[in-house]
DNA sequence: GCCAACGTTGGC
DNA sequence: GCCAACGTTGGC
């Protein structure tokens, strides 16, 4: 059991639309970095806990909770030459990027970017490392404990 | 829109 | 295998 953030622009994919999706569950499409992928393919596991974080837009944060709810398995859309996500080095045979599906548990109050950073406890947190641009990024459970049970 | 930081590409 | 150039991320 492990614990996650992942990050997602809510022009593309909220809390609101995690929570309206069939069966309140998204696969998480459109990753194209190997750390983060590999963190799909070799450590997630059915379970482990997410912390939903909305990026790239006016209020980045905290914005739900979910669930790891499969293992991991081919990105369709590196395949579909429409998609903006379409890998022409992928192949069926052997599919370059993975991904998992997240369900829906919990939207929350948004926990601001800034409001992380006033936190000793979460000093250490992958996501407010310096220069951080992964998408995906481990949680530790003393840091996963103190955000749903302090600050949710 | 700016720009720091980082990942990827490709020439050598 | 090095590394410069380029592209992307993402907060501000």
């Amino acid at each position: 059991m492990r614990y996650w953030l992942m990050k997602s622009e809510p022009d593309e994919a909220s809390i609101d639309h995690l929570a309206q999706a069939p069966q309140h569950t998204l696969p998480w499409t459109g990753v194209r970095n190997y750390q983060a992928r590999n963190f799909m393919r070799d450590m997630m596991q059915v379970g482990d806990g997410v912390l939903f974080y909305h990026s790239s837009c006016p209020e980045p944060g905290i914005a739900g909770l979910a669930e790891v709810s499969s293992t991991a398995y081919p990105d369709p859309t590196q395949f579909d030459k429409k998609s903006t996500y379409y890998d022409a080095k992928s192949s069926q045979e052997t599919p370059r990027w993975l991904l998992v599906d997240v369900v829906f548990k919990k939207k929350i109050p948004l926990i601001p970017l800034a409001a992380l950073r006033e936190h000793e406890e979460l000093k250490d947190m992958r996501v407010l490392a310096r220069g951080n641009r992964l998408s995906i990024t481990p949680v530790t459970e003393a840091e996963w404990r103190f955000i749903t049970k302090r600050l949710v």
